[in-house]
DNA sequence: TAGATTGTTAATCGATTAACAATC
DNA sequence: TAGATTGTTAATCGATTAACAATC
């Protein structure tokens, strides 16, 4: 349990620092200075200093940090040292790309099975997942101990399903359908809502016209 | 051109606005106070009205909003009553699916064309959507004046394809790729990282755990 | 030791919330 | 007119940036 609750800025930072560290690691680099690291990525020393110590001292007064140590910490801050078992809910084209983007990439993230609710389906396997109907859902998530459900379903259907797994001991619904899931607190869920995305994308595009 | 710049975080909202309106207006609501919109929306009223203020007066003192003209206008500062003209370039599984996803929606938003760089897929279509060429691009991009570009490659095409399409007349990319792209100011860039968000959801999952 | 650079406090900036006068 | 609710100003809160003492 931390002391106080970390910024959801600070948390949106760290995927990003964690992505040009590994970058950096990989091209040998060994240590790095905040002030080196905000002119790659084009924010402030300042901000870096004061994110990484959100999370205590990585760096060493005169050195800078260590690139491989500070990377390793960020990527268990993130949880990204543990195991995490998956299931999808929606085996149409984007769940299936989902699937495909994910496995075989040895990053902790496994998708055991998907579901849906198409017979034609039941049976087939996306890459080595198997598809299985939506009616099995709750009880393989039980029986499996599965962390994380990727929901890519119709807007008319997550919140159904969201329901069905409201009481279950899933830990988080990473949502693609295009509706705010109303969950109880210990299920985390983050969104990707692709419309609001592009809807963004044409604001930019337009903001001059007015 | 606007007096001021909008912020990023008013933005961000605009959409889930412009899809509660939506709904709203669907279910037959004619009005809405900011009081009412807050509680369904679990914001502040105060934070609705400043919203809303940075565009213009969009309501009446004592009457509240009309739900389908804020829809209207807000779906006009978005940009969506224009067209928009898009390829899709990196025909692969993630590709494939947002082409799906947008095609016959009549929202405005319309795949003209898709690239590749694998031989196999030339001549095919996702959908109605035909696959060419990588190469093809840029005449295509500069023949049909495309606005819209969006970017499913892998990580180490995508900078390569971003430097083709610097100096040409899109307006926007709208990038899935896991790099920060390096484009002149003209071309706004709207990133969807999928790994970024799904580190985030690792988190919140592992955050109390420290 | 001297130079470099962090960790951390203080100052600034911007975004959110509260309050209320204007007005439909 | 009286009640309701916006538009807008003021107050608060939080995040970012600047500054610098601590220390490697």
């Amino acid at each position: 349990m931390q002391d106080r609750e970390i910024s959801q800025a600070v948390i949106g930072r760290l995927p990003r620092y964690y992505r040009y560290l590994r970058d950096l690691k990989e091209a040998g680099k060994e240590r790095i200075s905040s002030q080196e690291l905000s002119s790659i990525m084009k924010v402030t020393a300042s901000q870096i200093r004061q994110d990484f110590n959100n999370f205590g001292g990585f760096g060493q007064q005169g050195y800078g940090y260590n690139t491989e140590y500070l990377y390793e910490e960020i990527g268990k801050i993130l949880g990204l040292d543990q195991h995490h078992s998956m299931v999808l809910v929606g085996a149409g084209n984007l769940g299936q790309a989902l699937v495909h983007y994910f496995v075989n990439k040895q990053n902790g993230f496994d998708f055991l099975c998907a579901f849906d609710i198409d017979p034609k389906l039941f049976g087939q396997t996306i890459g080595t997942v198997p598809i299985r109907p939506l009616e099995e859902l709750r009880t393989f998530v039980d029986d499996n101990r599965i962390d994380i459900v990727v929901l890519t379903v119709p807007k008319s259907e997550a919140e159904g399903i969201a329901q069905t797994l409201a009481d279950s001991n899933i830990r988080a619904i990473w949502n693609f359908a295009h509706v705010d899931l109303d969950l109880p607190k210990h299920i985390q869920v983050e969104n990707v809502h692709l419309q609001d995305s592009l809807m963004k994308l044409s604001y930019s595009i337009h903001k001059y016209e007015n």
